[in-house]
DNA sequence: GACAAACACTTTATCATTAAACTATTTAAT
DNA sequence: ATTAAATAGTTTAATGATAAAGTGTTTGTC
């Protein structure tokens, strides 16, 4: 005999988790990226925010890897950057192939400016869903997104 | 005083979820679209897939509705699925501004490979991360992207 | 019944991204 | 020391999306 109360179809299941996952991060990307000062997409407020997390300078290549876009994609968005005074790319002092990348002052104020925007923003949200409740959820998230991470370095 | 071993930073948790969130939709559906076939992107199988969840036939604008996309986006989206035979597209018989859209026999066939060609990797997924308990958490998803869902409706 | 407003859809310009070709430099093998 | 292969970064063409302008149709009001 089967346990139809147990059952779980699990194509459905998966399906939905990703598809939710999907629209969430649709939804939420495109609201932050319209409150960003500067017309800072999220690629380029990404980057200034990994000087904050990660380290005080980097190579274009480096930043491609962490955020996992090509060559072509960080170049375009350093350039943006660079032209909006938020990042410094140097050539290389010991490798003619390598450049350079650090942050400027006025891009550390920038990114601060850009995380207060996004405040009110986690305050309301946080009014449904309180943080102690979503930290749960994030560690479960942070176990699944490793999980992909590492597939992909097997298959790639 | 305070209680150190209880307390959350909102904006830290909150930030990491959306981020987690928005890199784990990135890995997925691009492994996700690189399996599908007939070049297929996401959008195209997405609208396939509503007429297999929702309706068997449909206007472009609801289908714009439906996945928040851009008219622009839709007629897009609708055109390739047509020039592949997989959808019909023919003037509405009530109204001379509307467009009346419905799968082909070849679409219904397509969509059902397409799912066929996910479920390798849900298998695989499901093997670290358990369908029933990969649904509780689609729960919390759901009544997250509600949230947003409505918000939107709030703020545009 | 005329006509302005709303509506449904398409087109155009722009943007961020990818894949692939390209340039220049460094490394390693002989 | 040469030179082939690998590496770092950029450029180009193509794609899927958006926003805004454009086309044609319907609705509602006077």
């Amino acid at each position: 005999m089967t346990q139809p109360s147990k059952k779980v179809d699990t194509d459905a299941v998966m399906f939905g988790f990703f598809n939710e996952i999907g629209i969430i991060s649709q939804l939420t990307s495109s609201m932050f990226e319209r409150n960003l000062p500067e017309n800072l997409t999220n690629s380029q407020f990404s980057v200034l925010n990994w000087f904050h997390r990660v380290d005080t300078q980097a190579t274009p290549g480096r930043l491609a890897t962490a955020f996992q876009v090509t060559g072509g994609a960080m170049t375009n968005t350093l350039k943006k950057l660079a032209a909006k005074g938020l990042i410094n790319i140097e050539p290389d002092e010991f490798s003619g192939r390598k450049k350079r990348v650090t942050i400027t002052p006025k891009g550390t104020a920038l990114r601060s400016k850009a995380i207060a925007s996004a405040t009110p923003l986690f305050e309301e949200f946080a009014q449904q869903f309180p943080a102690a409740k979503v930290e749960k959820q994030l560690k479960e998230l942070r176990k699944i997104r490793q999980y992909f991470d590492q597939r992909r370095y097997q298959s790639d």
